[in-house]
DNA sequence: AAATCATGGATTGTTGACAATAATGTGTAT
DNA sequence: ATACACATTATTGTCAACAATCCATGATTT
């Protein structure tokens, strides 16, 4: 996602980006240990904003440093999961609420219109987990967005996000379930569009805590290791 | 707050820690733009772990930064704490139920210790604002780590009260309702206490939403600018 | 043979100088 | 007198070399 309009971007700014959506893409696996200077020959700068964007990216939890002993790619367990799942079921909940409240008729009529884009995604792709994976992000993004809360947006798409997405591009976890997610979003979309914002914040809870159920069913009976 | 254990403590590491805590003290104040040059005489290091740690500041969001024209502390409005306050409620919200259901004895035992040396610490230091803040960051504290959700406690410490610190110390908020939050506080330990995480949500999410309700009736009464 | 200690190598942390960009002040033209 | 353009200056962004720390390998001792 490389950002159109700020010129004025810096070699760190650049070495963060790239490296956030290494980690998410899943180049760099979980537990892998990354040497800076094999990062600097990666991303052609040197490492003195290359250790300003690492440091960035250990703020925000993908990667964890030992002092000199070097930095690796955060490795989340289940249970971790289960809890950032569990986060998110009350943050996005609020977001729900939020932007019941808060979002303009445009933005609800857009929201709308990703629906619809979706379903045919759906149908086309047909199990192809990677599309339905984008969509699911699509939605929880302009709700999250639509909150108005700059900081609830900031922590859901800055942080948690991410963290997810770097699971759900290795485990696939939004497919099994495409047809009733989208059943889901509407209604959720439908409480928004009504300014409902406590139906919109139940619901919301309920679908994240559907999928992660989804999730710890799918790890518990296919053994899938994360 | 130093660190005794860790002696591998890197330049970069203090100098984010000073910082910080010169920030939610006040030493530095909203809005104010901060020099490199400046701060790397003031903490005796030179600009390269400086900028590691401004960046990490700046993913924490309590630095703002804009390329080629420096940093500057993070400034808040009124919405915006307000905004924060909503995300506490729903987060600590989540933190008290998963301590009901995780805290051991022991720990209960120990908040119920904290309760006590809160209420001393009331009567003793009437109308000392500060020791009223302090106990009831401790309190907070405790029940986010508690929890047992490591992502969660880190948000809640590592970000948000950060923040809400920050202003606290400038507004002395806790202070006009003491006693009344001393009592919201036992009885969420109680329902700790008894493994009732509904409880201990539902009145962990009341306590936080009055708390923002007094807030935000202080700020219109007395034109309490932030 | 296993465990401990020491040494070498590699990697991280730090430094100070260099280059690029934005803010400021001055001068000129309207 | 005000507004715009230019040059200067100060600050930020980047680089490459230096110092400190840890990890691994091998020798030594029990």
């Amino acid at each position: 996602m490389p950002e159109v309009i700020s010129q004025p971007y810096t070699r760190a700014d650049e070495a963060f980006d790239c490296l956030q959506t290494a980690i998410v893409k899943g180049d760099l696996s979980p537990g892998e240990k990354i040497g800076e200077v094999e990062l600097c020959a990666r991303f052609n700068l040197t490492r003195g904003p290359l250790r300003e964007a690492l440091g960035r990216l250990e703020s925000r939890g993908l990667l964890v440093r030992r002092p000199h002993a070097g930095v690796k790619v955060v490795s989340v367990s289940t249970e971790e999961l289960m809890e950032l799942y569990r986060i998110r079921e009350v943050m996005e909940g609020l977001a729900a609420r939020q932007a019941a409240e808060r979002m303009t008729d445009t933005e609800i009529a857009d929201l709308y219109a990703t629906l619809d884009s979706h379903e045919t995604m759906i149908e086309q792709a047909q199990g192809q987990a990677y599309y339905q994976a984008e969509g699911d992000y699509d939605f929880h993004h302009r709700i999250a967005t639509g909150s108005r809360n700059t900081k609830l947006a900031q922590m859901l798409l800055g942080d948690l996000y991410y963290m997810v997405r770097m699971y759900r591009y290795r485990l696939s976890t939004a497919s099994g379930r495409p047809h009733m997610a989208l059943g889901e979003h509407r209604r959720i979309v439908e409480a928004i569009a009504q300014r409902d914002g406590e139906l919109a914040e139940f619901l919301m809870k309920r679908h994240i805590n559907a999928a992660r159920q989804n999730i710890e069913k799918k790890i518990k009976e296919g053994g899938l290791t994360i």
